[in-house]
DNA sequence: CATGAATGAGTCTTCATTCAT
DNA sequence: TATGAATGAAGACTCATTCAT
């Protein structure tokens, strides 16, 4: 991964063909899976093509029938990815609705911290690469989504300016979670804490 | 076969042979100034020890006899880099001895702008590369220097856990500073400003 | 890997199976008129036999149904094209009939020029491809047919040797025109005044 | 060569690198002799840089640093053939100086039977290369060149619109070579005598 | 007959690194 | 020490063709 870097994507990153039948639909799958797992456990250095193809049992046309190139199959990762943690922090806001500031950021807190621990060298691998592929580019749907999630809640809580802050906010629990995963491997008391008071600290904070 | 760098690097990366002789100091300089040069016009997948080489205006021999691969190229800017740092904020908490807290950060949030925006395409990318290849190994020297000047600042204002809160500060002033510059270009007041809303907001913040 | 056709092709360039039914007719004809628009309009690069499926609407299998490799497609687009050129060249000899030789030539001329201005483009990559898929094999019964028509043409007049001199002819015109091609897209007097002179020129020349 | 085919060259088709030690020289004079052997006696289908280098005796990476790609090396091919045609025909015309312009046309003709019988399987590839890597590109100097010499020994005969007849004249002499060529592996004397009737007659020939 | 998913040999090309000069 | 020619493993990607459904 050294080699193919920076730079806008040549390639659209978009999957080349939608599989129709079921035998497709699973084929998609096992390149995918195989691809984390190879991210996973032999790190970008290692992560090609031939690779995949071998541990997801099919050939490496096959990945060539479903993804332009390497990189629309690590965009992939993402999107799922990043779908997942759409998901995981509407259902978190949605909880606590109806809750104080404090128990919501400590659900979003907890939700990123149990996102983050899920496969932990998969997600900082995907977070480095997201910056990669996306340099340039306008910024994905879903970090728009996120990001939208949490303002909304900030709103809700009567706070002003809740897009900056909300930005801000994600930008301090996503590198502080980050941080923590590269101390210690488990979400631990501590972390939390630390993230907390983070983002708490900056909602309380009053200029004067 | 020797390109793959899986994980761990297999090599130190430490330069191969310090330079005594004045010339070779200027070759350094050279190579080192090439490489920087590339990887900030052109990007990470350009940046190889040919096209270094080349610029450089040496042959690719010369680099090999002061670098031992191209990871250590990369780790000897990084270090460059990361020795300014520690400079500017050593000067920048001199500066604010005996002055407040919130001056001292905000010296602190002043001069981190200043720098990530000095080369900031280039930054970006060594930032990142930092990760790629300090990936399981402890902290680099100058990150902990770092983290220690900001302590002993704390300290110096009477807080407790001042180890911690160092890191915790260092994590989110570092993840602003990059946002603030993906979303704009030069440093501006806004960017000052939120920066200084989480710094002090976490300082601040009393958990009951 | 069925991929090299060395020197020799190893299948008969001939379809194969003769669709008799009229479903079958459409489905050659949609194949063959794919082959000719993306040989046409995207060069020989990008003539391969997934394009021309889609093009033609059909599936790939489906595309093998009819034809056994990729280079029986090109041998069907040749045959076409020649077997028009047959029927132009029939047509114009008939309607010389009666008249001078200078006025025969002057119709085969017309013809030639009239015939290769007709998708040029496409008449260039055919007149190639012919070229290595006939190489070391004997000439295709409708080169021969074209001579035939032209040493018919010049015994009508008496003129010995009328084999020989037809062959020459058929070069010389076939060079001519597709020279002139290249020069200027439309046909010009100025390339038929050229072309006449030439094959005049060669019948008219007495050894001496 | 099925594949990589009409368009554009994408890269220039000039060589990479100007050998400077005495040893690149002998390695890219290695590397031409093998592809034009491998073009020769296997074709284009088997012509690929691998086979290449392995003929040659040297890696494949060598072939890159004095070739951007094939395409490259298939035009110095072309580039030394008809350098070598300059030669040959300068010489030719050199010889027939003050001589009958009859006489002149058989030189050129005997050069032109001598040069394409050489080798004539190569040959007649790198004319049809010749006009895949130059489609859409003006004329080679190398062909400009020859028809001026031309067109200067037919001035010398006070021949009018001597440049459009050597257009025509090579145009006729290149084809009928060609044509001969596929006829008889040999230079005959019947080519001989075609070729002069044709260019001959060409010269000979007036308009009513 | 048609479909289209799958195959995989083959080809191009790069670039980190070595080593003879 | 410097040079730069040479190496060659590795990886990306294509596309003609097959065959199960």
């Amino acid at each position: 991964m050294l080699r193919k870097a920076t730079r806008i994507p040549k390639r659209a990153l978009q999957p080349r063909k939608v599989p129709r039948q079921e035998r497709s639909q699973e084929t998609v799958t096992a390149i995918l899976t195989a691809a984390a797992r190879i991210l996973e456990s032999r790190g970008l250095e290692e992560f090609n093509t031939n690779a995949i193809a071998d541990l997801a049992g099919v050939s490496i046309g096959t990945v060539y029938q479903y993804f332009p190139d390497k990189n629309a199959i690590i965009a992939a990762l993402i999107r799922d990815w990043e779908t997942k943690l759409v998901e995981i922090l509407t259902s978190a806001f949605a909880d606590s609705r109806g809750h104080s500031l404090a128990v919501g950021i400590g659900s979003l807190t907890d939700a990123m911290l149990a996102h983050h621990h899920q496969r932990p060298h998969l997600n900082r691998i995907l977070e480095v690469e997201e910056r990669r592929l996306t340099a340039g580019h306008p910024p994905a749907p879903q970090d728009e989504q996120i990001c939208g999630l949490l303002a909304d809640f900030l709103d809700a809580h009567h706070r002003d300016g809740s897009v900056e802050a909300a930005e801000d906010l994600m930008v301090i629990v996503q590198a502080m979670t980050d941080a923590a995963l590269e101390r210690e491997l488990k979400p631990t008391a501590g972390a939390r804490r630390r993230i907390q008071r983070a983002m708490l600290g900056y909602l309380a904070f009053q200029h004067n």
